[in-house]
DNA sequence: GACTTTGTTTGACACTTGTCAAGAAAACTC
DNA sequence: GAGTTTTCTTGACAAGTGTCAAACAAAGTC
């Protein structure tokens, strides 16, 4: 194994403590030491690895993206009807949903920071851009099995999707069995207004 | 002026001080002693009038509610078409988008903070339910003027133009001047899909 | 096996944080 | 105007922060 290739490992070891870390704790309460004491690591190895504080969350932040961006290909791959995508979109988001709470948290909260931290901007943005495509190709799709065409344009169908998700995100911290099947609902509420009819 | 009223009074001017660097700095760079120099207070003043910081963050959220879920009554109320409701509606968005940015950027970071601090959620949950009134307000309206009805629910529709506003907010840090148009665009390619044709 | 490079630990630094308490100043009461 | 209460200032505390550098260990090289 390569040199590069073990430090690069070291890296991804070390963002996944992160951001497990990270995702428990938000960005706010989240401390070098904290990351490095809930990891294998001291927090030297932490500054041997990053630059420093932000370097280690946008790496972490271009980390995550790798995780997320293509959860539901395979759906829309595989569906052969505007029914069977419809279930399976909506079955994969609320797992998500409920398996992966505190990554989305995170999500939410770096989207957040990164109105105050201009150097998370970049990286969030390409994150946000690669979520938009996701959600377009899902629409697309939709729109095909249906002999339909989209209403509104792709960043309209991401904010209004992303709208609903994150209201069950954050109602999920308060309520987390009514949740998922009330963003299911919602969801299918506004699913049919985004094709023609 | 009574005793317990000049409290009051000295309460809402640290508040105030307390959101305008709140809005600039956001949650996690912002310190009580950061809120006192930009203040006419010293820092043993902010904890004379507030047990800690929880506790002034709370009844900052809670002032800031006071201000922004009245925000388009008055265009609701005067609106007498449905294509006055829209413009004015779509008007007052952008202005508020513009010239309030701060405010809307420490809301949604605050509203993340709150899925990491306990303390936090009362207030937040308060101010959305005030929010999503105030959203249905406008849509049940814009039904009426037109002769139709809404085809989501109250939850539903906030989270959808919510969803949008926050794009905008979000966006407007790195393109502050297409930011208001595309803003209004994805509003009118939304507003008709959410009664009935 | 000596030497160099790479990786890791440890402890320290300068600084900021929230919190609090002792006392000064101001306002109020009689 | 003395005495009391309220309000504010100041300075301190302990704890935690990001950062870094010097000592140490491991791995690799010749």
């Amino acid at each position: 194994m390569s040199g590069i290739d073990k430090v690069e490992r070291r890296r991804v070891a070390l963002a996944e403590s992160a951001l497990k870390t990270l995702g428990e704790l938000g960005y706010a309460r989240t401390s070098l030491r904290e990351i490095a004491n809930n990891s294998e690591f001291t927090h030297g190895v932490v500054h041997y690895y990053f630059r420093d504080k932000i370097d280690l969350i946008s790496y972490c932040v271009r980390h995550y993206k790798t995780m997320c961006a293509r959860r539901y290909d395979e759906v829309v791959e595989t569906a052969h009807s505007a029914e069977e995508l419809a279930t399976g979109f909506l079955a994969k988001m609320t797992q998500t949903l409920v398996e992966e709470t505190p990554m989305h948290r995170l999500w939410y909260d770096l989207r957040a920071q990164s109105m105050f931290e201009e150097q998370l901007r970049p990286d969030v943005e390409a994150i946000d851009r690669l979520l938009e495509e996701m959600i377009w190709r899902i629409l697309s799709r939709y729109a095909d099995l249906t002999g339909t065409t989209p209403t509104v344009d792709a960043p309209t169908a991401y904010a209004l999707i992303d709208g609903l998700f994150e209201q069950a995100v954050v109602g999920y911290a308060a309520n987390p069995e009514k949740t998922p099947a009330l963003l299911t609902d919602r969801l299918l509420q506004v699913l049919p207004r985004l094709v023609t009819a």
